[in-house]
DNA sequence: CTTGATAAATGAACAATGTTCAGTTATGTT
DNA sequence: AACATAACTGAACATTGTTCATTTATCAAG
């Protein structure tokens, strides 16, 4: 195999990835374009094609890191917990702790809309679920009496809630200046619904 | 004034806002272009900038008429209610019901960004302001005995929630399908959330 | 009715975008 | 040394937002 440079095809991708995230985190992913990226890494638009499907592709790819990150450092800070009502605090922590600290980032994942209005890849979806379930597994340590369809329904919730917080906060629609406020906005909901959770007859009515 | 069409100014803007609404409804604001809209309206880009300062403008001023007809759905829905707990449930399913029959001007709401990541207007803030005024009004009622500034912050903690939800819902992040599991899922939250909130203590640890 | 003034509307032009692909260039093999 | 082929280029195309000199229709005045 002939090769003009000295990089593979991995590790231009590997590059490619590095450049986007970088433009990204410092100008947003409006700011990013192929001819940027390729530029950042020392070669042209085309041989970005040769390595990625199309500019949608390079982005899934970037969010797929980015997730990644995000649950490694959620997972990280989970050690450091024993109740299943403090992980939980700490899981909103770290998600708004990663949210504020990667803002543009994090909120392409949920921005980022394919072409033809297409479901994200199943890989990335899986990246999702996965930290649901982490969500999933302090709850039914928290209330074992309660059904697994009630535990599935309330980390989402709960989940979502987090989320939606988060998207305000960072789009400056809370009103709320500071990532301590956010935090205690977050805590707010969080223990109020938790000890609406661990209480009988919470969800009737 | 000499004029060429039968069209003033605010006729054309008005038209103009029709027509990126229509598109926006079918095919999504990625879709919509300047050209698209002025052909839409017969007429072409100049025009458009002679109304609008820019597409950027343009594209708050439907943001605009959305946050309306949101506001209008919601307070019309909040006079079949009694209770403040009901109101509070009824709020949930009312901004659900929006968001899934108009996914994707309520998604634009929050994903269009400004360049230079400049904040949004102020009129534009004050018509999210205006909801959760409505969120924190019940919540006084539910519990009259909590400080202001608790029912401000629980107010953007169950209002976030709710979004959140609604986001994740209408990204199929959620894994939920449906509205019903959608209303569910808030419905989960809010109960919970609420119990928490009229419980004493609830907030503290 | 003609003429001039002016508002209204056009559409060509520009830079930048994603994407393609015929062509060029460097490398390993024979 | 010559060939084959992988690697890479960059010109080209359609489409984007935006501008603005030019054209066109209308009204008012003479």
């Amino acid at each position: 195999m002939a090769r003009r440079s000295d990089h593979s095809r991995e590790e231009i991708r590997e590059m490619a990835l590095s450049a986007a995230e970088e433009i990204i985190a410092t100008q947003g992913h409006q700011a990013l374009s192929a001819r940027k990226v390729a530029s950042a890494i020392g070669y042209t638009v085309g041989t970005l094609y040769l390595v990625f499907e199309n500019l949608d592709d390079l982005l899934l790819q970037v969010n797929g890191r980015t997730l990644d990150r995000l649950y490694q450092l959620i997972v990280e800070d989970q050690q450091h917990c024993k109740e299943p009502k403090l992980c939980l605090f700490q899981l909103g922590h770290s998600y708004i702790r990663f949210a504020d600290s990667e803002p543009h980032a994090w909120q392409m994942i949920f921005e980022h809309q394919l072409a033809d209005n297409r479901d994200a890849p199943e890989w990335l979806q899986a990246k999702v679920a996965r930290m649901f379930a982490l969500v999933e597994e302090q709850l039914r340590q928290l209330a074992p009496h309660q059904p697994e369809t009630e535990i599935v329904q309330a980390a989402r919730a709960l989940w979502g809630g987090v989320h939606g917080i988060c998207i305000l906060a960072i789009t400056h629609t809370l009103g709320a200046a500071g990532v301590e406020s956010v935090q205690a906005i977050t805590l707010s909901l969080m223990s109020n619904f938790i000890q609406g959770f661990v209480t009988p007859t919470s969800h009737n009515q």
